[in-house]
DNA sequence: CGAGAGACTATTGTATACAAATCGGGTTGG
DNA sequence: CCAACCCGATTTGTATACAATAGTCTCTCG
């Protein structure tokens, strides 16, 4: 992280995920950089990464753009996730180790103590949540599952939201995912996949459910 | 395909697809630049996206390496392929049209063509199955999963023994073809998708006998 | 004889200058 | 009034110089 480069794919992700750089916003790469600190050179690396994200679009003129997420996008996003997580889950049932069992576990524990709470622990959730899933993919033991992935967890809508999750919907997140430890206890690949795809797709729907009820008001709140 | 980062791309990968840069070759940016006759800015650039198409690895030191490719690797590229492909057929049946259906049969006539001859063009071949499957892709009308397939199609080492198809296999790929344009004309998303999981992954082991068939021979003679 | 420190070399990272392409606006001719 | 065109302003692409970092070899010391 000590790179420029990383500096800068940092800081305009992080731009773009907050809503400061809006979707159909042109990134000019000198602007980007005075914004960053560094020169062209590294904004131009980052913003080639961004795009391989599908975060930043290109025209066919290679001009840049914040990339805009229309509901179909969130819902392909998601269908795709559950069908490659859902694969990664197989794999990494049919490998799993008694180390890869106990971080899968461990980090069950730490999302159960950030939800655990009067008022729960939003970030804590989602730093858990990733930790999770990247559990069973290093378990699952495919790079090119894991560089496809990759592009596809973080969605900058998703991110957004998270905090309009319900309770409810938090602990259920926490009890499939005990499932999940059960089918890896077991081995069972068909199981693990079969409990994955539900729950990315149902998480698809709680997503959906909450962003229809807020509408087009959260967007505006996002985007101030 | 003018901008020198693009002749790059397409030099550097020519070299590796050949087998003229072997697998676990260093890559200097600055002999890649002599090489390819142009600076180390666009051979950077080039490097970043083979990194992204997992043909070129790189060290935690930042140097790149031609990646090799195990037979898990290419196992595992095509039952990523199998997934996403037959989700792409599902979802082109689904939204299919007269005219799409009248560009994927193009495409299939166009394969026909190339392998009835006394000696099957390969090449040619080749051309008319991407385009076939190029025209399914865009069918199904999702960037995201386009973009993911993009890194799975045209791999090294199925490239290099693609001449060594029998001619019944390659008449197989073209029925098999015809059946996913009946699929297509009735909509039949289930359909389009089973018989596209069960190409690929036929196009596997035919991959796969052949390589085991030929062996080290052939390894050597794309390596001249 | 092996391990570690140091200097030297090779390689990658960043900044900058300049070249090439593109965009936008205003003008002109139909 | 619209379309096409041209030119200035802006933006991106490439080359090159220099800085920083990693690799390698040798020399010395235990």
């Amino acid at each position: 992280m000590s790179r420029a480069s990383d500096r800068a794919y940092a800081a305009i992700r992080s731009m773009i995920l907050s809503g400061e750089l809006p979707a159909g916003a042109q990134l000019g790469e000198e602007a980007l950089a005075e914004r960053c600190g560094v020169s062209r050179t590294p904004v131009r690396e980052a913003l080639r990464r961004l795009e391989t994200d599908l975060l930043v679009l290109r025209t066919d003129t290679q001009r840049s753009f914040v990339a805009d997420w229309s509901i179909d996008d969130v819902a392909d996003a998601f269908d795709l996730r559950a069908r490659l997580e859902s694969m990664a889950a197989r794999r990494a049932a049919e490998r799993m180790t008694p180390e890869a069992l106990d971080r899968i576990r461990a980090s069950n524990r730490a999302l159960e103590v950030a939800i655990r709470r009067p008022q729960p622990d939003i970030e804590g959730f989602l730093e858990a949540n990733r930790e999770f899933h990247a559990a069973i993919l290093d378990t699952a033991g495919s790079r090119r599952l894991a560089a496809l992935l990759g592009t596809l967890i973080e969605q900058p809508v998703v991110w957004r939201t998270a905090h309009h999750y319900s309770r409810e919907a938090l602990h259920r997140s926490h009890s499939e995912h005990e499932e999940l430890a059960a089918a890896f206890a077991r081995r069972d690949g068909a199981w693990a996949e079969a409990i994955m795809s539900s729950h990315i797709l149902r998480a698809y729907h709680a997503y959906a459910d909450a962003h229809r009820g807020i509408g087009l008001v959260d967007e505006a709140k996002a985007a101030e």
